[in-house]
DNA sequence: AAAATTTCCTAACATTTGTTAACTGTACTT
DNA sequence: AAGTACAGTTAACAAATGTTAGGAAATTTT
């Protein structure tokens, strides 16, 4: 299986040798052309996905058909239209890869079949859940909170990574504002 | 059982009556006097909460002492520090009984108990809990796109006793701006 | 009931962010 | 290589929001 995703695995020291051995059999890794679009909006999704290396967004188009970015991910995270995963309803977001990527997933019927059989996968899969839901919660106080500077400094900080490879535009969306705005926020501290 | 809190279980359509008379043993039905704190941040919370009648908000205390409201709600609604509850980690944030309140609520461990015997309450647990994130997505989203005024108007439109039974500068809070603009916002609606 | 505290409002001003439009550079097509 | 489309930048201006300070209104305490 994917080196990476047990390296994350038996970080959380959740699960044992033989679970990882057991899990192998169900995650299948794939390289994705960048622009690839993993999961559509409105359509029910399908598979949990891990990226081994890569950037990885969620957006959705809203009434105007503008594209509002969600979640900005990259190696070592897991990534998905959760809710929508789980519930087999139609998903709110696009999941898409913005650069190539190798990415490990695995399908929901499976996974629903691995938390059922093991009480430590199932563990480890609410933990997945928990970041989720914990960086939903991050963004939403942030933008409570935060002016559009110190939410672009608080990336910088946080994953500096992204700022290299994802598209401005993205990040501006993600960050609550306008590509100029962070264009105009980019220059002034590249002044001083 | 309270009977509010029937009526929203036979609304999902999920729980058969034997369902909610098994429920019954382990919801306590409470009234807690306005400004009680039920739950602390930074303390490993107990309950899940159903609030019957009054007005309930999620704050966290900031680096600076300045209170963020995360979250309110009102009649009909479950609400608690759902991600500490359900790991029993420190909360981040608090429980707080704005007006005064009935309440009915459940202990943790009789929640998961329920949960574990019964697949109907697996299933109506995760709904509730997939209310609870979506409000929490749907925030973010707000707070990402719309402008002060949009999100004060849409507060409006879908929970207008908000308005009338929650201080100002709570509703402030809650969607991301100083308490002095919402004053202008609601000064500015009401001229014309 | 008076005093004190807190909440809310108001207004003037400062700062931040959005809007519009033009321009540059880059990547993709032909 | 030329042409086209798109992403990113810049600047001037407009609009929205934050800041500060003071006062009115409501609530709590004495």
């Amino acid at each position: 299986m994917n080196e990476k995703l047990i390296n994350i695995i038996n970080k959380t020291g959740i699960l044992t040798a033989d679970d990882v051995q057991i899990c192998g059999h169900f995650f299948e890794t794939v390289v994705i052309p960048k622009n690839t679009i993993l999961e559509e909006q409105d359509k029910i999704p399908s598979y949990l996905y891990f990226i081994s290396s890569g950037f990885v967004r969620l957006f959705y188009k809203d009434e105007n058909g503008d594209e509002i970015t969600t979640n900005l991910s990259s190696s070592n995270a897991f990534i998905a239209s959760f809710m929508s995963l789980i519930h087999q309803r139609k998903a709110k977001e696009n999941v898409e890869c913005i650069t190539e990527c190798e990415i490990v997933k695995i399908r929901r019927n499976n996974l629903l079949a691995l938390i059922d059989k093991s009480e430590n996968f199932k563990q480890f899969s609410l933990i997945i859940f928990e970041h989720a839901i914990t960086s939903t919660e991050n963004r939403a106080n942030d933008l409570a909170t935060l002016s559009a500077e110190q939410r672009y400094k608080k990336l910088m900080e946080n994953q500096p990574e992204i700022l290299q490879n994802v598209p401005i535009q993205y990040i501006a969306s993600f960050l609550g504002m306008k590509p100029e705005s962070l264009s105009r926020i980019r220059r002034q501290m590249s002044k001083s």
